[in-house]
DNA sequence: ATTCATAATTATGAATTCAAAATACTGTTT
DNA sequence: AAACAGTATTTTGAATTCATAATTATGAAT
């Protein structure tokens, strides 16, 4: 008795999320070949729409199209690794850069109280990674630049490719609680370019562990 | 006698470049409908390949796709244009920071040459911005990240959609000269932060000539 | 004349069909 | 056994067909 969903996503969107998550758990490995009328049957659906979903796939990244041989799941190098985050890093800093100048003091206590839970969770690794995802996600929210949302979420799908693909490794979960925490006092001074060197910080931090 | 070419598009991506052609030209006007049957009609295809074209420009944010119906080409408003710009900024100034370090001789040689064409073309308006765009894509290209030039060239994509879409005003051809030289200098001299910099205040008065 | 209900039309979304290219298979020759 | 030619199969790319949702047109009732 599940809820109609009131906005239905069009089914090639649909597809599209469900073939991310199988090529997130790398059920569909990065170098092979995506075989349409296997998935198409199993999905119990045309090629039509999985083939628009390829596309969408296509243009985010996650897919490689191949002309006449059809598509394959994009294989992420070191230097593609390596640029990816480069590049999260920068638009994750600015974004902290522009919420320091930019937020409401509740959403600048929202974000606090985001950091508390997560100090709370320091002893349980998988609730802090889905707070410490929170976090992040809630930061962008406020910078407020849809454009950027899609170019993080876009990056961090491409991250996912990989098999080092967590932004946060395990050991690190107590200098990553530092770390945000030295980033929040900032944010909560709105001190803007100490804001900025402090994400970056955290994400040079993140890299180094992650290499 | 035209040389077939040797990696020959597919079919939707050739339609998904004559679209956005379109759509820069503003023959497909923000808001606007895209009539599906009648463009592959004048296309000589079918909607099959349309539809899939129309999806990859759905994913880079040049067209909105309404559930049940249809394709419409995207209303990019002030903020959008705000923010989208905000984010060439940023990426290009990165771009410019990081060929300060990693660019060789022969390729700061190169981006200087092209300023030197742009000096000569100064009293031909077409012309200037032709050089012009060609130094900011080289500068990318040299900068070698394949993922920021993916995101640079959809944001400039999202900007043609703008009346005012010029990144350079005509009036600004003098000022914008001297901007170019400007981060010439830092870029030649290997001087990071001076290069980030001359890119964003290039960038921050561009802005200030659009709005 | 305006509103409402119903029918006709149109457009979308998705399945199916079809043509051509790429790949796999078979059998022959060396 | 390896290499090759020729055939069969598979798979892609694209057109066509079909079902249904959305829109428009028509006509009746107030």
């Amino acid at each position: 008795m599940s809820a109609l969903s009131l906005a239905p996503r069009a089914l090639y969107e649909e597809v599209a999320e469900l073939l991310r998550q199988r090529i997130f758990a790398r059920e569909l490995a990065p170098g092979s070949w995506i075989d349409e009328m296997r998935l198409a049957e199993e999905y119990g659906i045309s090629r039509t729409p999985l083939r628009e979903a390829l596309k969408v796939l296509a243009t985010e990244g996650l897919v490689t199209m191949k002309m006449r041989r059809g598509a394959y799941v994009t294989e992420v190098n070191d230097k593609d690794q390596h640029d990816v985050y480069h590049l999260l890093s920068l638009l994750e800093s600015d974004a902290a850069g522009v919420v320091a100048v930019q937020a409401s003091d509740a959403e600048l206590a929202e974000l606090n109280s985001i950091h508390q839970e997560l100090v709370a969770a320091v002893v349980n690794t998988d609730k802090f990674f889905a707070i410490n995802e929170r976090f992040h996600m809630r930061l962008l929210e406020i910078a407020n630049n849809r454009w950027r949302d899609q170019m993080v979420a876009d990056l961090r799908k491409v991250m996912k490719l990989n098999r080092h693909n967590s932004l946060l490794k395990s050991g690190r979960i107590e200098e990553s609680l530092r770390e945000h925490q030295a980033l929040l006092d900032a944010l909560l001074a709105r001190d803007v370019t100490a804001s900025v060197t402090r994400m970056q910080a955290h994400f040079a931090n993140g890299l180094e562990a992650a290499s």
